[in-house]
Parts: structure tokens; C-alpha cells; sequence
DNA sequence: CAGAAGAATGTGTGCGGACACACAAGAATT
DNA sequence: AATTCTTGTGTGTCCGCACACATTCTTCTG
């Protein structure tokens, strides 16, 4: 790709020569796409025949097949996405697409992934496209499950999951192979599962940043909090664990591991989590660092600063409209931003994809990119 | 948009009651669109008027226009990209994209740009869409301006512009206007002119976090050197200017700008910069930051570390291939990320938007997410 | 008042692809 | 030998829009 322009690129050294060079550098993209009439007449056929073998319908004999194909390979055809859309709302057919994540409040995490696929929808709205959202609850895992046996009834084209419950998920999954329908996730990965794509972010990459931030933040001599949801009967979510294991080798790498200290909050009960962290610092003076594995910092920042300590540094995770008001004003330091609303628009855009082409461009596991967001970065 | 979603998730705080919520969790979106033919028909009128009071292209009584109008607002009309697209084909025409910035090695500054742009026209290869890329010399201004000359003449729809030279860029727009060309901007902004749109960073946000970080990773003790490009002839760019005023300005509201350093390295020459920067850093120990405000940190951070200086945080702009090479090799600490590709693809999908639909959606500053990068959320 | 000129409006065609359907030629059945 | 059936193939229609062209209605002129 950039092949004619390195090569310019590097001649261009002598100032009195410039001229001549813009000749050259002006030069044209030629994206030449035959139609399929075009392919056709080249192949010596009809483009019946052509759009028989494009898709797979049969009836072609064999010479006709090798002919088109040969043709279709040299040419490296593509449908043109335009007329693939308008032909298909011909045919009253509609791309139903189911997508089931936790509901969460307005402005929280899942809600941010739910608002990437509402801007997908909205963007992608010319196509033939229908999304269908199912809820669950995120808490309670016989909500999922209900829901996901409610979803292998239902009639679609595809399935978007938040993976939450592992054996739920599994199950359902299992009910679409079954019926062919392909399925993508967003939020995490589950085993024993074959999802067309995994949009989420590296959770290894994600916790020894946060480790990585708040060692340079934070003074060497310090003590570093690292705070984890409380949880009754559930266990800690895979993300969160894998963050938090990924955090604390960063330190037992630098030796420093001593100076970690692990503690829970109840992160579903603002009042309760404020008066917890209060505690714990009160009990823990030497603390100068806060490090948040999930999405409710905002939680913990708040209370801080109403506290009245200061020179804590607080980090946590993901722009939640809490989050990103409290580095607005300033008691949460920075966050590091997995992009939910990027995974739920990558999703949708992919499900799209392989629908119309029947192929996932790329490879399975999706990695959304990291930020990190500080006050003077932070997008009102 | 968060109407319904938001009322439903409120409800559900009891256990038991979740089913009833997913009942009316399943929500249809459903974008009716209706079809030239089908406002025709609600207005009365045939579609050839439609499509003239559309097009505006005149013939149309006061009454007939009047009431294509209503209907369309009632309606919220919009075209079907996709139809649209494929009648346009028809005409013969094709938008015609000149795109002129400076030229670069692969990998640098204005090659990311450049990326961007190319991936924009894949990715809108279906539109009837040419890329025509006039390249110059960022420190020739004769380059630009004879360049500038020539794309006057040139038959075209839009132009993409990377501001580089500001009077050369001013008589370039003049003349652009004079002609009803829409022009579009890439890495920064020039007085006096009227682009559709402007694709960059806020560089005051840069300078600022470039500060906020290295005053964070930098101990309280130790000196930061703030480096800059020597320039000969030309003076600083508009965008380093900003940057570096806003460095400085950072640490004169916290009173520690007497630790503050500048100095001026040849950024255009690898060997001289490894030798001044060492000489620097030899008269200079007690600097353990270093602040690159342009986009050839990696020119300085491989030198740092063969000189064997420790113990040196250093930072710079922009995700080039030497910078991430030198990220990746732990040399360079972190650097700001404008997303000069983004930047480029954005302007060439804004320009599409402009020449279908005749508007910018969005305002006429396009501020581009910064990101921070380190090792751990290097993309490779 | 016929006829030309002009303004407003309606109709027709084709962009590229998806699919239904018509049709031809040979194989299998009655 | 006449018929159904199979298999391969080409043609026609329509999706929604852009634009050329045909048509109607109005007004003005000799």
C-alpha cells in the first residue's frame, strides 16, 4: 500500500528539485470493480450463472462453475454493498439481530455498550435491520438463564451476548450451533464456545496499566489499594479476576507486592462504599494509592474527597457518565477506558458483515484499544 | 434515545420480578423510512417534484414546494445511502478528492494521515470516489505554495488540506471559496479561512497532559527539559507552539517552572540529535524527564538509553513507527496519541458526507480523542 | 383566437444485484 | 413415440434514487 508513496517519499531530498517530483506524486487510486454482468460477458455466461455460483445456489455445471470462478479470482470481485442492500430489501427479508446484555443504569457500563449499538443501528440504518434487545440482570443468574432459554425460541439472524454467566452462556450457545445461527460477544470470552468474534479488551493489558499508572503515581515508599467488588454467592467475574491477578504481578515483579493491599466494597450501594473506604483508610494511613478493578471508581472517588483526604491518587475503569464526572472534578485521577460503547458499534458492524459477506474479516478475538483518560483528555 | 431502556432497568430491583421486566425489555426499534415515492404520494405531488425540491433544482410552484416541505419534515426524510449511491453510478459522474499535505517517510506523521485517508477510500470504495493526493515539502514553503498554485487549477469536488504553511493555506482557501470548493482540514486549524470542517487534536489538552504526566512520573525534586525542534528559516509550528505554551504553563500554576528546561534538538537528523541531547543530559543531571513536544521522540529516547543514562522518563506525540518501535523496546515511557489516521480518515468521510448530503453533521471543529500509550496498551 | 413560449409537473430509464421464472436440451418414465 | 422429469441456462422484474425527457397547463403575442 505504500509502496509508490515511500518510494517518492525518499527522492525528495534536494530542495530544487520539488517540482518535478509533485508530477509524479500525483497519482490516482483505480478501484475498478467489475459488476457481475461484466464478470458474466468475461466468463462466457449469463449473470444468472454468475450470481449462481456467487451464491453457492447450485445448478451450475462444471465447466460454467470453473470458468466464473476463474474469472471471479482474477478479478478479485466484491458485491457492491450499495445494490446488495437495495436488491435485498426486495426480497421482504429482514436481519433480525438479538442482542442480550445485563441492563444497567443510564450512563453505566453496559448501558455505554448499549449505546454503541443504538449508534450502529442509527448508522447503519439504510440496510435491511432489525435489533431486538433482551435484558437480564446481571445479579442473578436464573434471570439469564430464563433469558437465554427464551432467545433459542426466538427467530433471528443472529445473537450479540454480553458474556456474564459462564454456564449459561455455554448453554445457549450450544442451542445456536445447533441451529447455524452465528453468535458474537462483547464484554469477555467464554470457553467451550464458538463465537464468529469477541469484542472486548485485553484484561492482562488492562490491570498492569492500572499497576503500571499507579506505581508511577504513586510515591515509591507508599502503600497501593487495589479494590475489588463484594460479592455474595457469586464469585468475582472472570474480567475483574484476570485484572487483578495481572495488577498485582506487576508489583511482585518490581518486588514491591508487600505494599498492595487487597479490599473489598460494596460497589451496588453508593452510602455503604463510602463509609467502607472511610474505614479502611482511617485504618490505613500509609495508603496514597487506589486502584478500582471495575467500573464504579466513581464510587470510591466521591467518598474520598468528601473525607477529607488528600494526595490520594484514584484510579479505576471505563468513562461511565460517574467516572467521567468525577475526573471532571477532579477526585478521580485517571480511568482506564475499555471502549464499551466502541465494542457494542464493533459488534453490531461485524454481525452485519458476516451476514452480508458471510465472513469475519478479521480474526476472532477483537482487541479493543486501552485509553487512558485523564482529566485534560477526557471528551465532555 | 435512553427513554425506554433507562425507565426499564429503574424498575427492577426485585428479585423476583424480573420476568415481567423482560417482557417489555423486548423493544423493536424501528426506523420506517419512507421512500421518495411514498412522501410524493403523502404530498400529492409527483416524485420528479420531490426529488426537485430535494436537489433544489427550481421548477417548483410555491404551493407544491410547501407541501413537499411539510411532508418531508413530518417525516424526517433522509435518502437511502444506498440507492442513492447506486443511481449516482448512472450519471457517469465521481467525486473527485484532492488531497494535499506534506510527504513523509512510511510510518511518520504525515504517512498516518495518509494511512487513514487510504483506508477511508476502501472502506467508501463502493461510492463513485476518487483520491487524488498532491504531495509537498512541510520546510519548503516555495514547494507549497507552487503546489497550492497548481491544485487551483485542478477540476475537483473537495479538497483535503494539511495545514502547514499559514498564508500559502489562506490564498489556497480564498481561492477555493471563490470557486464554491469545499475544503477540509487535517492536523490543525488557519485564521481567516472557512474549512467544512477541521480534523485535529486539542493541542492545548496536549501540552497539558504531556505536563500532568511528566510531573507525575517525574520525582518533585528532579528538573523536566521540555524538547523542541531547531528550526532554521522557518519558526515554530503553530501546533508546537501551542503545546509548549501549555507545558510551561502547567507547571507555572504549580510554581515549579523553574525546573522546567528547553531545548532545542535537529529533529530532522538522527545522529546530531543522539549527540546534542547527550551533551545536554551530561550538563544537565538532575533532568529525569524528558518532553519531546513533536513526533520524533524515538529520535531522542534510543539515544538516551545507549548513552546509558537510567532512571529518564521520557514522552512524546504521536504513534509513529519509530515511537512505537522504541515504546515497545522500553526506551520511550509513553507517548500522546492524536490519531493522525483517524484524523485522516475522518476528513475524507466527513468530505463524502458533505458532497451527498450537502451538510456537516457535526461542528466545524473535529477534536480527535487523545490517548496516552504506554508499553502495556501499545497496539503492535 | 391560434400558436408560440415558458413554467410546472409527471413519466421513463437504468444504476448493480437478488431472485423468480421461463425455457431448452437431454434423460427417464409411461 | 409421447410424456414427464431433471438439469443447466438466460431473461425479466424490482429495490430507491438521479436525471433526462415527455407532457400538461398557463400566459403572452401577433
Amino acid at each position: 500500500m505504500y509502496g509508490i508513496f515511500s518510494k517518492i517519499a525518499s527522492r525528495v531530498c534536494s530542495d530544487t528539485k520539488y517540482f518535478v517530483f509533485l508530477q509524479e506524486a500525483i497519482y490516482r487510486h483505480m478501484a475498478q470493480q467489475l459488476t457481475i454482468k461484466q464478470i458474466a460477458t468475461l466468463a462466457g455466461v449469463s449473470a444468472g450463472t454468475v450470481d449462481r455460483v456467487l451464491h453457492n445456489r447450485g445448478k451450475v455445471s462444471e465447466e460454467a462453475l470453473a470458468a466464473v470462478q476463474a474469472v471471479l479470482k482474477d478479478q478479485s470481485y466484491r458485491y457492491n454493498l450499495h445494490s446488495s442492500a437495495i436488491a435485498f430489501k426486495k426480497t421482504g427479508k429482514v436481519w433480525n439481530i438479538v442482542v442480550t446484555i445485563p441492563f444497567s443504569k443510564k450512563g453505566e457500563y453496559w448501558d455505554l455498550i448499549k449505546s454503541g449499538i443504538d449508534q450502529a443501528l442509527a448508522e447503519y440504518g439504510d440496510f435491511s435491520l432489525k435489533i431486538e434487545y433482551v435484558f437480564f440482570d446481571q445479579f442473578n443468574s436464573n434471570s439469564c438463564r430464563e433469558t437465554f432459554e427464551k432467545i433459542e425460541k426466538m427467530d433471528c439472524s443472529a445473537v450479540i451476548i454480553g458474556t456474564t454467566f459462564v454456564e449459561e452462556t455455554q448453554n445457549l450457545c450450544k442451542g445456536l450451533d445447533k441451529k447455524g445461527i452465528p453468535y458474537f460477544f462483547v464484554d469477555g470470552k467464554v470457553t467451550d464456545t464458538k463465537p464468529k468474534a469477541a469484542f472486548m479488551a485485553n484484561q492482562t493489558a488492562c490491570g498492569r496499566l492500572l499497576a503500571r499508572l499507579m506505581d508511577g503515581f504513586v510515591a515509591d515508599d507508599a502503600e497501593i489499594a487495589v479494590l475489588l467488588p463484594k460479592r455474595i454467592g457469586t464469585q468475582l467475574s472472570n474480567n475483574s479476576a484476570i485484572r487483578l491477578a495481572s495488577f498485582r504481578n506487576y508489583f511482585k515483579e518490581k518486588s514491591r507486592d508487600s505494599a498492595v493491599k487487597e479490599f473489598s466494597f460494596s460497589a451496588d450501594n453508593e452510602k455503604k462504599a463510602g463509609e467502607e473506604i472511610s474505614a479502611f483508610l482511617k485504618e490505613n494511613p500509609a495508603v496514597k494509592g487506589i486502584a478500582v478493578v471495575i467500573s464504579t471508581a466513581y464510587l470510591i472517588s466521591g467518598a474520598v474527597e468528601k473525607s477529607g483526604f488528600k494526595g490520594i491518587c484514584v484510579g479505576g475503569f471505563d468513562a461511565t457518565e460517574g467516572n467521567s464526572r468525577c475526573i471532571r472534578e477532579g477526585s478521580l485521577d485517571f480511568i482506564i477506558n475499555q471502549h464499551p460503547d466502541k465494542q457494542g458499534f464493533n459488534a453490531v458492524e461485524a454481525t452485519l458483515h458476516y451476514l452480508l459477506y458471510g465472513t469475519t474479516d478479521s480474526s476472532t478475538d477483537e482487541l479493543m484499544p486501552i485509553d487512558i483518560v485523564f482529566k485534560e483528555n477526557l471528551i465532555p
